[in-house]
DNA sequence: CATAAATTCAAACTGTTGTTTGAATCGTTT
DNA sequence: AAACGATTCAAACAACAGTTTGAATTTATG
């Protein structure tokens, strides 16, 4: 045989699952496409609950400690790194995984958005379990860039920051068609990530609000 | 009857596909519920997909002539509106969904979110289809606040502010959650939604940005 | 080469999904 | 009260889901 029959599964899946979602996406589907047995799913990763985690696992494997050694580079370079600083950090990690495969960078963030939304927590505990401490480590960079903000509020921005990343990401390939059709514009992985990091460095470092907006909140309610 | 049928169904359903999704509710899960025979979804809405349209309907045909009306007031009381200007406007009616319904606001906005991370296409159609002019004139408003950006830029970066909002909404009740165990905070939908906005502001109104961050991008690709 | 383990395979199982059917029932109108 | 259309109902339908099974086959081992 070319390749095993369990990487098969776990490629033709990837590229199913981020393309259709997990659920969207039928085991039937995957093993037709795979040109591998139905029962095989079964027999190599015990069910399709672990079957998507094992999928998210191979990227994560690599990404995470990537990241984590980009931050120790980070602290080493920069006495006191800012919030792009940190976020510029996870750029290159994200990109190096097209070298472990084709379009493994946009196929990750698009598996990583549908689990963010598609998953009823599974997911989630799963990579909080299995990546946790650095995680944290990124919390703990952004709050000692931002002291003036209550950790609260920390976490509050960087989950905003996640969903910007994870949903735009989840939508990237429609966004980037409308952007082709109405703007004559060429947008690739790369580009979108270039446009989002600003945002969301933006976003995550504005000052706290003191201004008049919250009255009109107050005001309107009824 | 105390209520009808038709009315019956679109509480329980708009309660049930805001909790789990739409794809994860059954109709015979929402008929349970809403105790009234299996059948009458397709009899009262042809179909499953044409109940989740009924459902998101009953609340924009509400909600989007409110909004373009504050926008009027806008445009009516400040000479160019700011990007936070233009945002604060949608705070309004959205709040005041919850005298719609109880808990108006925030099942309509993880509606909102389940169907852009959900379906493929249909609903975004749907949406875009009958509720067009409003969304443009928004599109328009935001340029006319930051001229110095291509329509393109503008484009981008309002799909990310929808992103955000709308992924924040989605996993809120998780947040808040968290934020409960973690922080000893409570914080209900008006409060999220007033940290989103100050966020999805800067991260709109953020200049262009021309410093070095983008090297490292094109340095680490290899 | 023979034996044992690992893997593949076709098929069936169990459960759920959205939808349809045709009779029974209800409410209104004549 | 009779007749009619609108609505409700239990039941069945067809399609698809994930999973299991036990025999066939391949692969590795002694």
């Amino acid at each position: 045989m070319a390749v095993k029959t369990k990487t098969q599964i776990l490629n033709t899946a990837e590229a199913l699952f981020a393309q259709q979602g997990f659920s969207n996406t039928s085991l039937r589907t995957i093993t037709t496409c795979a040109d591998v047995n139905l029962a095989s799913v079964n027999y190599h990763f015990g069910s399709k609950k672990l079957l998507i985690q094992a999928v998210l696992q191979r990227y994560l494997d690599v990404l995470m400690p990537k990241v984590n050694q980009q931050l120790d580079h980070l602290v080493e370079s920069v006495a006191e790194p800012e919030v792009p600083h940190i976020f510029e950090a996870m750029v290159e990690p994200l990109l190096s995984l097209n070298n472990l495969r084709p379009n493994g960078t946009s196929t990750f963030v698009l598996l990583l958005g549908r689990g963010y939304s598609e998953s009823q927590g599974h997911l989630r505990r799963f990579i909080t379990e299995h990546y946790g401490p650095v995680l944290m480590r990124v919390v703990a960079m952004v709050h000692q860039a931002l002291p003036e903000l209550a950790p609260s509020e920390v976490f509050w921005r960087l989950h905003f920051a996640i969903g910007t990343f994870v949903f735009s990401m989840a939508s990237s390939s429609a966004l980037t068609e409308i952007a082709a059709a109405d703007y004559d514009q060429d947008v690739d992985i790369k580009g979108v990530i270039g446009r989002i990091l600003p945002f969301i460095s933006a976003g995550v470092a504005t000052p706290l609000q003191t201004g008049n907006w919250s009255l009109d909140l107050k005001r309107d309610i009824a």
